[in-house]
DNA sequence: GCATATGTATTGCTATCCGATACGGCTGCA
DNA sequence: TGCAGCCGTATCGGATAGCAATACATATGC
């Protein structure tokens, strides 16, 4: 007997281990970056499973609400509860929970957009953001990611690692730059964070869209190992990169001391 | 015949629904209302789960990232794979994806925060939050959720149903009060869709938080069927809120128009 | 140091999920 | 107009995959 393990690679004989869920929830992430409804056929091909199964599974999302028919009947679209968990999820987080005044009171002084991302490896995922004055964009919905090799929160969060675990992080890096000035070289991706690691924070400029200037520093756990950033951004209309620096720097940093405390 | 009922132990009936999956999801429901991590006990308790069939989910859950452990090992959380399924969520939802530009304009004319709530049932589920220049608090999440007879957006929703949804919903409706002036009685909240409805939109005084006033307008599907609601609010120390209506009405009623338009 | 909580692990039994197959409706190309 | 190919939906016998009871290691607190 010993193998099939047809589905999972990670895994081997895992007696605890519930098929059906995994295969359930395989189904909700299969809208990764899909563009529209996905049919049945499409969830099936995404998920490897056989169309019995993803029909099966889908008729059961539907019916828990996670699921619903898109608006013209043609294929499937993930649905309300998703936020439900969305509420649970932030609303328990003792990262964003510690930092949610910090953060309100740092933009209140810096009328500049702040953002928290959360630190997942090769990702920095964004998990709030206070627009500024007069936000042009809209494009970064919770949720949405960068590269972590890429933005200043990321560079911030790599400078408290060993060295051994960034060049891993930076073997697994998506290089797709998000602008022309995103850095994809490792070598000048480690240059900045060592800057990080000497100043405390990391600086970028047009990493994840032109025209931006971003500082931010790391938030540790107790362990000295970063959970997320936060991240100041500012238009360079307006900024020259090292006044913006100067000017950010310290309030950054006390907001950082106020996530850590609590 | 069509029943949803979640749980069913008498009858199973539905060969095609997978009770894995939905016991699964069901472990990740039992963080709502949680302020704390949850122990596998309360996880079975709170999903009315045998402890070994909480153990087995759980574990599948944390092997997938969706659950872990909290810092001081005392029971699980929520993980960040949820905020996956926020992303995917709200980027390919339809009304979201129409309206995102639209509020984005709407935000830079009136300079006050506009918020996206979406319709369901007896509660409006916030999906999307501008905040104005001066944001005073932080409260409101993605996946947040108010009363649909107690906010400006319910009403605005509420006016486009029939009087007999209206009826069911008032009869569901949790009726605890978010601030001392909202309004539980079920016929001023009659009274105050019937304004919406004259008007195409409602305006609600301190009916969310204290020292805001808030206007709303519907967004309708092709049916006409409320699908969510654009509000705009500001406070009351700033405005007079027949000021704020005269002043809010005309650009919210342009960014519907937009929104329905695509 | 006993009582009780936590998270973790094993096992035999069978309920539950599995996947091949079939159906009716709709779209769109010929 | 008709046929080909999708779409979502439904059925059914067989065995896989999940089930619940039970036991264990560790940590907390009275």
């Amino acid at each position: 007997m010993t193998e099939n393990d047809h589905s999972d690679p990670s895994k081997g004989a895992d007696g605890m281990f519930n098929q059906s869920l995994a295969r359930g929830l395989s189904v909700l992430e299969s809208f990764r970056d899909a563009d529209r409804p996905l049919s049945l056929a499409q969830i099936a091909s995404r998920t490897g499973l056989t169309r019995s199964a993803a029909q099966r599974l889908v008729h059961t999302l539907r019916k828990l609400g996670y699921l619903t028919l898109a608006d013209d009947g043609r294929g499937f679209l993930l649905n309300l509860p998703i936020l439900d968990l969305t509420h649970d999820y932030l609303r328990m987080n003792p990262v964003l929970r510690r930092a949610s005044p910090v953060l309100l009171e740092l933009r209140r002084q810096v009328q500049e957009r702040v953002d928290l991302s959360l630190f997942d490896g090769v990702r920095m995922v964004y998990a709030t953001r206070l627009q500024s004055k007069r936000e042009a964009f809209f494009a970064t919905l919770v949720g949405h990611s960068v590269p972590t090799t890429g933005s200043s929160g990321g560079w911030a969060a790599l400078a408290l690692l060993p060295d051994a675990e960034i060049d891993q992080i930076l073997a697994r890096a998506p290089l797709r730059p998000l602008t022309p000035r995103s850095l994809t070289d490792p070598d000048a991706i480690r240059a900045q964070i060592a800057t990080a690691r000497r100043d405390g924070h990391a600086l970028a400029l047009e990493q994840v869209l032109m025209g931006e200037v971003a500082i931010a520093m790391a938030i540790p756990d107790a362990d000295g190992r970063p959970v997320g950033s936060v991240h100041v951004a500012g238009s360079l209309a307006e900024w020259a990169p090292e006044d913006f620096r100067r000017r950010m720097a310290p309030p950054l940093a006390e907001a950082i001391r106020g996530i850590r405390a609590s």
